[in-house]
DNA sequence: TGTACATCAGTGAACGCGCGTTCACTGATGTAC
DNA sequence: TGTACATCAGTGAACGCGCGTTCACTGATGTAC
């Protein structure tokens, strides 16, 4: 949280890598992705345009690491509302889908910057591997709950998984940030909520 | 379709309003709502960079033009799909999903301009006009479909359409286009048409 | 049908701008002895 | 504890670039009579 008000006393910044990611997450936030330039970041960490190339290769990387930070973010937090499936599968299943919401809200920065860079992941081994990470907390959740079903009308975990994730996803870009399904009647929360109750009494998870 | 190596004869290009229109949808699919510049849509047009300043404000003004035919399109395309909820609610409404993810696909470039482009809907009427138009589709399938039920057991339309509209919007971003989802064992109508027959068997719409 | 003229839709040069990146540099820090 | 030196993490100037936008201009088109 070294930002250019906050003067630096020392010729060296002490910790710029970490400063230039929060400038990242600040200025994605707050101009998407594509408005967020090096320089700016340099600047608002209160260092040198020439300096970020010190901690990175450029631009794309500094992304890329703001990406990478935010999928172990996110792929604790859904652990931690996993939470080894207790007290039951369907709960834990829950919470998840709970968790993926609020850590797009809580951390937008990094939502965007994983989800909305247009960064890739192919050719960049440290993002796959905590990218997969994370997402294999959903197929796991997703495992689980389907064991309570009898194998004759239990569908793929990764089926289930994507359609969780996809649902997931949908409302926090149309409903979660003042996008394009603009006030709706419901919140963010209540959608999400309602619609995974609705797709798991479909399963036959949920009786009735 | 009036490109730079289709040299014009005359001082006039005669139609570089929509020649602007569709260069845009190209270096928008090409290269994300951000690669685009207007500087290179003039020089696909084969024209000047000020050129486009006869038509258009400016920028903006130009990918809002690219959203709103794009907004009359999908809301034709959905509503022909719908085909006044015939023959039955249910295969009309089915019709109108797999009409979303058809959209998206065989014109990324106005999905993107539509969804992704960050464009802002609030203080542009045109664009509220057709968008409103578009949505009111998904939603009057939906209402068709719930009148099946009985009143108790009959969630809000508004809300059905969301559900929708955020898992048909996910599928698209995650599976569709080579993205974060990459490679799934499932292509995206698969999901899309998996996760919707779900839901609507949650719903109480499809038995057993 | 011809002509005078207004309007329209382009041009091309110019502007200021901020960006990403490179480079030789230098002050600060860490370490071997 | 002191000193010499290597390494590290910054600086600041410079570069080339392409962008968005403005401007006075001009060639083409449309129209009144």
């Amino acid at each position: 949280m070294n930002e250019q008000s906050n003067a630096r006393k020392s010729y060296h910044h002490g910790n710029l890598k970490q400063a230039l990611v929060e400038a990242t997450l600040a200025l994605i936030t707050e101009k998407g992705p594509q408005g967020f330039t090096l320089a700016e970041a340099a600047r608002q960490a209160g260092v040198s345009a020439a300096a970020p190339y010190r901690h990175f290769k450029g631009r794309e990387d500094l992304i890329a690491e703001v990406a990478r930070q935010g999928y172990i973010l996110f792929g604790d937090l859904l652990e931690h509302a996993y939470n080894n499936g207790q007290p039951t599968a369907l709960s834990a299943f829950s919470k998840v889908g709970r968790a993926y919401l609020a850590f797009a809200k809580r951390h937008p920065g990094h939502y965007i910057a994983m989800f909305e860079s247009g960064i890739s992941l192919t050719g960049n081994s440290d993002l796959t591997t905590v990218s997969t990470r994370a997402m294999s907390v959903m197929t796991l959740a997703a495992e689980k709950l389907l064991a309570h079903l009898p194998a004759s009308e239990r569908p793929p975990a990764i089926m289930v998984s994507h359609h969780i994730w996809a649902m997931s996803h949908g409302v926090v870009e149309l409903f979660a940030r003042g996008a394009p399904g603009g006030r709706a009647p419901f919140s963010a929360e209540d959608l999400l909520e309602s619609g995974t109750g609705i797709y798991l009494r479909g399963l036959g998870i949920i009786p009735e």
